[in-house]
RNA sequence: GGCCCCGUCGUCUAGUGGCCUAGGACGCCGCCCUCUCAAGGCGGUAGCGUGGGUUCGAAUCCCAUCGGGGCUACCA
């Protein structure tokens, strides 16, 4: 193998360098996270680089959906958009000046050279040589003389610059796979820069690679045939004087979606702000995404992000493909619902009923105290916080406009519910204390012994009646944290509909 | 087609030659608890793709085969 070897013990310097083209994708969020929890498990320094080499795709929405994803999920890095760094700047159309140089000194060194070839000729002669034309390309022109270019220039064609590259042996040591072979038989010199002199990112991506230091480079497999060509333009970059050092690579397993279908931009499956609008932490949706492909121990899987920065190994992940099981990612996600201190769910619901305009943006004390109470009720029945709003309806929703759900009434509030809501209202109204111990006692008594109901039965309709639903918080304590005259006006109103 | 990667329960995984009649988790099923739903507890279901080697011994190493995936652009 020739694949040059790394600065050793250089301090680590990791990249995250997404394209802003579509939404953040979850498979890319993974990467990210990698990345990330590499860089701060060796005390290194991730530096966050924008490819934005490709005008027609790329996009300022992209690109500020992906920092809003970062810091959302808040994964921070050392150097690049609104940080800085000594490497700057950090997004690829705003170095256009550093590639057209680095073309330049490469071409100026025979590292690079001038291809005039179309795709049609190129087929042409594979064809007339007998050969697959599948191949790609020939590395036709790599040879020709300086009046064969004056020609192809004299028919005004304009030459791409493609790499040389030089080395037989293509093969790397890869941190998840081991040993990768290619041999340069079968990787065609690579175009690098566009006829119109715009750089591609086979150049960009190893030029900033090296000018920024990076010794590691993690990122998706999909990537993993772009490998051999960077290594021989990394031998050109170091012949050159440029860098000193091939970084180590690994290649993370693709996330799929269900039934190993791919996840595309477009599914909305992969789209990571459909997770934040249903509601899942960053804690919860990070701790699943770093499950597909990595394990922390061989009996457990729910842990925070600092186990997560203490434990990673990058070499320990997995090599096969991962797919997204969304019940499983939920699961993971209500651990981190239920692993929160009370105050802190209150503040991370917030948001979520506000927008359901269930409450204001800041509540007043009185809602703030509702909902301290009932967190802890709800906390273990969420799996995201989303769904905090259909289960806490009933408590802030103005009573004018209250109205049990047409399924739960149907359920519970048919004509058999109308003895047990007396039976329960005049239980209830003697009531001098209103408390949770205190309704169940009069409820039991009523209900229970009173009409002789079996409990399951015996308190549904209550439980419409006064939530709206057959599925709610615990009774006694949503009936008393809604207060005797509003608890005790729903239940009249069920019996008045009845 | 060519090149490359991958192959343990339905899914994510542990496993780096004996600790494996394969462990955990999600899901699913049953039971317990119980005012609904959850949570929690207990139990169950289910897997080393196939065929050859190597070895005293293989899920682990090798080969083949089959299967899955990626790449094959003047996209990234």
């Amino acid at each position: 193998m020739t694949t040059p070897d790394t600065a050793a013990d250089a301090p680590v310097r990791v990249r995250f360098s997404p394209s802003p083209t579509g939404t953040p994708h979850v498979g890319l969020i993974r990467t990210a996270l990698f990345n990330w929890a590499f860089a701060r498990h060796s005390g290194g320094r991730l530096v966050f680089r924008i490819e934005d080499t490709d005008a027609s795709r790329d996009s300022e929405e992209s690109y500020a959906a992906l920092l809003d994803a970062l810091h959302w999920l808040g994964l921070d890095w050392d150097e690049g958009p609104e940080v800085g760094g000594p490497n700057g700047p950090y997004r690829q159309s705003l170095r256009g000046e550093i590639y057209a140089d680095m073309a330049k000194r490469l071409l100026d060194a025979g590292e690079l050279y001038e291809s005039f070839s179309t795709n049609e000729e190129v087929d042409a002669r594979h064809r007339a040589a007998g050969r697959d034309p599948k191949l790609g390309y020939d590395n036709f022109d790599r040879d020709l003389t300086g009046d064969q270019r004056a020609a192809f220039r004299a028919e005004g064609r304009e030459p791409v610059l493609r790499l040389r590259i030089r080395e037989d042996d293509l093969s790397f040591d890869d941190l998840v796979r081991g040993e990768i072979s290619f041999h340069s038989a079968n990787v065609p010199d690579p175009v690098l820069v566009r006829a119109n002199g715009t750089p591609l990112y086979t150049l960009t991506n190893p030029v900033d690679d090296a000018l920024m230091g990076i010794t590691h480079v993690l990122r998706g497999e999909d990537l993993l045939p772009s490998t051999p060509r960077q290594i021989a333009l990394y031998s050109s970059l170091r012949r050159i004087g440029v860098t000193d050092f091939t970084p180590r690579f690994a290649h993370l397993p693709l996330v799929r979606g269900e039934g190993n279908r791919k996840l595309s931009k477009r599914d909305p499956e992969s789209n990571l702000f459909r997770y934040r609008e249903r509601g899942f932490l960053p804690e919860g949706l990070l701790n699943y995404l770093a499950l597909l492909g990595w394990s922390i121990a061989e009996d457990r899987d729910v842990f925070s992000l600092a186990e997560m920065v203490e434990a990673f190994d990058v070499t320990q992940v997995n090599a096969n493909m991962a797919r997204f099981d969304l019940k499983k990612a939920e699961a993971i996600n209500a651990a981190h619902v239920r692993a929160l201190p009370a105050e802190e769910f209150v503040r991370r619901v917030l948001p979520y009923l506000a927008a359901a305009k269930l409450l204001p943006e800041t509540p007043d004390e009185q809602q703030l105290t509702t909902l301290r109470a009932i967190a802890p009720l709800v906390q273990e029945r969420v799996t995201v916080l989303s769904e905090a709003v259909g289960m806490l309806g009933f408590l802030f929703v103005a009573d004018d406009s209250f109205a049990p759900e047409a399924d739960s009434a149907a359920k519970a509030l048919g004509p058999d519910a109308q003895p047990v809501l007396a039976a329960s209202l005049a239980a209830l109204e003697s009531l001098t204390e209103w408390t949770a111990p205190n309704i169940e006692n009069a409820l039991k008594e009523a209900l229970v012994d009173g009409l002789g109901l079996k409990p399951r039965k015996a308190f549904a309709p209550v439980r419409v009646a006064v939530t709206g639903r057959t599925v709610s918080p615990p009774l006694y304590e949503s009936m008393e944290l809604l207060g005797a005259d509003r608890s005790l006006g729903r239940i009249r109103s069920a019996l008045d509909a009845g």
